[in-house]
DNA sequence: TGCTACTTACTGACAGCATTGTAAGTTACT
DNA sequence: AGTAACTTACAATGCTGTCAGTAAGTAGCA
């Protein structure tokens, strides 16, 4: 039968193309919502039609899973090569990311919106974010760990508590930020919060809850 | 001129059916979002058809907003008599709310979910949730501001930002419980968070951050 | 080098569906 | 008699996805 030559390799502008469309896809879903983002609208970004975007990615679910893939692997490849910072200085990088957050709200905001939208019936993108925050939730807990066992503590209750709480401040902030700027600093508000929890996590103190009343 | 009766009050039952309507929009909104949720959903668990619904909101605009009043109100009532706790007793009632939610992931959803949306383009829950953000943020800062006073202490940066930050993490948790309620327990993470956010607020400890490195 | 066969990267047109809102009519209350 | 509370029918739009076609590239081969 037939001399096979089943598939071609994609020509060499092809991924250029394709990382446009995921930059465009992830400011109109960023600006409005992925069920309210329209094909059309992220392929006139790039000069195409919306045709030209299934033929790329195929569906408009599809297109969204890479979206947060390539937020994903565009972030990492930026702030620094792979390595996961450990100990105090992976919350040193978190705080240097909510400062770097204040000056990227399109970003901010994408990932705001998209998470949200993510718990509801049928989205395509609840499997990345599930996830997402498993995989942050265990890195900072383990540096919740690392810096516990420094101090010859052992508490992981406490640890897997704080690891998901700081990860809640910091989005919970960006909403209220991005609802309002000028009411809300999003860094300096960050940074404090952070400290506030890693402080109870490495040494607690009794809760003013429980006295007086 | 004509005797003119221009308008008759509702009927009785009315105020009982747009509740239903409110209530089954709730549901619908949170579980799909509102962009993505129809109103022929609403009008089908109230027994009714859309154009039903338009006739008692006009549009679907003004039915979001309507949902969003409704569920402020009826969590008001629910927990008591309009009076807002004050000092530590806001706290509690913050916490024992996070408990609360635990039993009703449908209004958690709800609620995140038209939040983040709410910073999306043109989106008319917008000036609801600023608003309502606003208001709580100077609530709970209020509430450390009685408990600062009683110490002897006026920091008043501390404390606007100490008021986000709970606010901030209290809805970050339940993003995070909604994608995966096995892996976060939503009340009592609340409950550390919350502590550990006021304890720093109202006897702050060094930084953890500015030593070493 | 040039020809042939095949593939990628699109476009334009359109099918098909879902959705909001409107208009006109019906029933039943007041 | 008039209006509230609907329904049915429909207009108007917007969206995703498919299909057929075209231009341009690439591989194999004489």
């Amino acid at each position: 039968m037939a001399t096979t030559r089943r598939q071609l390799p994609p020509r060499p502008e092809t991924a250029a193309r394709r990382r446009e469309i995921l930059a465009a896809a992830l400011e109109t879903f960023g600006a409005k919502g992925y069920n309210n983002g329209p094909l059309a609208e992220i392929a006139e970004q790039v000069g195409m039609t919306h045709a030209g975007i299934l033929h790329h990615f195929g569906s408009k679910d599809r297109l969204l899973v890479e979206v947060l893939r390539y937020r994903d692997e565009s972030d990492v490849e930026g702030i620094e090569g792979q390595h996961i910072p450990d100990g105090i200085e992976l919350f040193r990088h978190l705080i240097r990311t909510a400062f770097a957050n204040e000056q990227r709200p399109g970003i901010v905001q994408a990932y705001a919106v998209l998470s949200a939208e993510s718990v509801t019936d049928a989205n395509p993108g609840r499997e990345y974010f599930e996830d997402r925050y498993r995989v942050l939730r265990g890195e900072v807990a383990e540096a919740f760990r690392v810096m516990c066992a420094e101090r010859g503590l052992d508490e992981p209750a406490r640890v897997d508590r704080a690891a998901a709480s700081v990860l809640a401040v910091m989005d919970g902030l960006q909403v209220q930020w991005l609802l309002d700027p000028t009411q809300v600093e999003l860094a300096q508000t960050s940074a404090f919060a952070i400290e506030a929890i890693a402080l109870q996590a490495l040494d607690p103190r009794p809760s003013p809850f429980d006295g007086g009343a």
